[in-house]
DNA sequence: TATTGTTATACTCTATAACTATA
DNA sequence: TATAGTTATAGAGTATAACAATA
């Protein structure tokens, strides 16, 4: 995939995340929360409703699963989240958010999901398409890499 | 700057980045040049021409001074950059990448550059429009960053 | 036998504080 | 006096290896 225009679009949705005006806001969400980066990822893969097993998360991060271990053992002292067992599988622990975690997690959201200002240079007209290309992509992007994950499975 | 077209596009476009198909794109390029993160970002914010003080790359990452030292003695003991003094004031350091820099940092831009398989979904009339909006953006996001420094100069 | 999670340990990354040189 | 960079040191972040429990 990469013909002219692909390209250029890939680079400067990669330029405004990592040089435009939202470069901070890693920092931001962190001070808010009041815990390292780490931390905020972690809210931002876990909720109060689907128990996340915590191999997942090492999986989804591509970190160590004793990494995982210090991080739950992180939130649950700050009391964000907690250990659950799996209900049929009972070497798996799910990590699930508490309601404080939600909050926070909430808190985070919405300083990482607020569009910068610039977004405003567009007309309504304009973020409507901006939205609908894009959902165009992640969209496809799913499906890819479901069907990805599908052939690999026997792995 | 808050509309509901403007939040899910951003929304999507963040998704894109962190969860999509170019997860482990920051992954791959460390094994291509072997090295951590942080010295392929630097690598990103280096050129061969233009000199780049230590300070503002210290400014720019919101990090100590001190880990741009640590970083520059990296650089040059691979020899992917080397220290410049300042043409006229003697305190200032700049770093500006080899040859063997350049290349590595031309490495690095392939991998991260290249766009995710999932922009096929899109016709090239769509890639255009889409590269086009995502372009007004960031030269709003450009010039209301600039206006802001200006405004913050005399700090 | 293979997988999940934990513990103890070691290594890497990044910040703090004290210092030198220049402005 | 203030700023740029360095050094030595300490702390946070993350991995490795050996282990217990379950499948």
């Amino acid at each position: 995939m990469s013909t002219e225009a692909a390209q250029q679009a890939w680079r400067t949705m990669q330029r405004l995340l990592s040089d435009g005006e939202s470069h901070g806001r890693m920092g931001q969400a962190c001070r808010a929360v009041g815990g390292p980066p780490s931390l905020v990822k972690a809210l931002l893969h876990l909720s109060p409703d689907e128990p996340r097993p915590m191999r997942h998360l090492a999986d989804h991060w591509g970190c160590d699963a004793s990494y995982v271990t210090s991080l739950a053992d992180d939130l649950e002292q700050q009391e964000l989240a907690c250990r659950r067992p799996h209900p049929t599988d009972r070497r798996i622990k799910t990590l699930v958010l508490t309601e404080k975690g939600a909050a926070a997690r909430d808190q985070v959201l919405a300083i990482l999901w607020e569009p910068p200002p610039a977004f405003s240079a567009l007309s309504e007209r304009e973020l409507a398409t901006l939205r609908d290309l894009l959902a165009k992509v992640a969209d496809a992007d799913e499906v890819l890499r479901a069907s990805a994950d599908f052939l690999h499975l026997g792995r």
